[in-house]
DNA sequence: ACCTGAACACCGTTCAAGT
DNA sequence: ACCTGAACACCGTTCAAGT
């Protein structure tokens, strides 16, 4: 099954753009890259504009809603965080430790751009948004480690991956606040594992 | 102990206003309520001041900063809040039960006008905020009931009451979307409360 | 002491005019 | 086909002028 849909990349199956346009395109991700690194995922787009030396028109023309630019930003570390599902799974591990190490790597990457999460999070429930798919994927991979754990019976029946997606987004949104450390992180995510993992606690 | 410290309310200690600011502090708080129930806590000033038939500057006059003006409207509920944790702790409930009223409590509070859990969420670790007075009000009446129920030894050792309010402040901002159903908050919190209760789980 | 409303800066979005 | 930049609407914020 060949992904026609996936487009207004840099490679995939698209009709390949004119020359200026595709170097424009890059610049503008470069600048996309800059502002929210620095702004935050509502950073100005306008800021983003005048940073790739382009009109505004420019921008829209290329991306028509803030979302399709932060679907472009997020094209990297999507198959990244999908691989590292898969490695999860494959590793074998407990699952106390798999939910520690996926959890933490999740949260990881939807706190590496301020506001991200909250986008992310809103967009799960949203088909027409144009992060859908991203999320999708990000759900998917979720929902395989979840029910490779609950197969090998260490899990509490009844727990929903969706829940447990949508759990560990919440932490990702208050994670977001400058003051809360890594130990808070997994702290809170200790307790989500707790409520999921048979075996009891060590503590 | 009297809470010398409350300002700008409606009947406390401070100076008293001129009828007339007296007047358009009150039109503005109720255009506020109004703007924030259909666009949520980021409706626009100017909406809040044209509704209230004042001037942009006036509304800055009595509320200089958004959070000034959401801070007074938490007044109301932030009270019913903290005599809801005294009852929860009086009733003597076993712990599960207990945190199952306290969380909804929480969330249905957080989630009355859509995006106030996110900036709960935020002010919590801004002291500077206008409305930290009001977090820390949340904070304490759910370490009130967390405390409570430790000294009963319901709850494992070393959990944390502000973990625990990041994660409950986490499902609200996660339930401002519109597709989150009651019982998938519900679900969401049970897990939590798994995480947290030494019992084992029904389930 | 309080209010008004004009003014400014900034932003998102559109579109006619260009190449 | 793509780009530019002016134009518009909207918003937050300030402040001089009024009473």
């Amino acid at each position: 099954m060949v992904p026609v849909t996936e487009q207004a990349g840099t490679s995939d199956g698209a009709r390949p753009m004119r020359a200026d346009a595709r170097r424009n395109y890059e610049k503008i991700v470069a600048a996309a890259r800059e502002v929210f690194a620095e702004r935050g995922a509502e950073g100005s787009l306008d800021e983003i504009a005048r940073r790739a030396g382009v009109g505004p028109g420019t921008l829209y023309r290329h991306f028509p809603t803030r979302e399709d630019l932060i679907d472009e930003l997020m094209r990297d570390w999507t198959s990244r965080v999908v691989a590292d599902s898969d490695n999860a799974v494959a590793a074998g591990r407990p699952a106390r430790e798999t939910l520690v190490r996926w959890f933490d790597d999740l949260v990881r990457h939807l706190t590496l751009h301020r506001g991200a999460a909250a986008k992310l999070s809103a967009a799960m429930d949203d088909r027409s948004s144009p992060i859908f798919r991203k999320c999708q994927q990000l759900a998917d991979a979720n929902e395989r480690v979840v029910r490779h754990l609950a197969e090998t019976g260490e899990l509490r029946r009844g727990v929903e991956p969706r829940h447990l997606m949508r759990l560990v987004a919440g932490v990702a949104v208050v994670a977001d606040a400058a003051a809360v450390t890594d130990e808070e992180i997994a702290a809170m995510l200790g307790i989500v594992i707790d409520g999921v993992v048979l075996d009891p606690a060590p503590s």
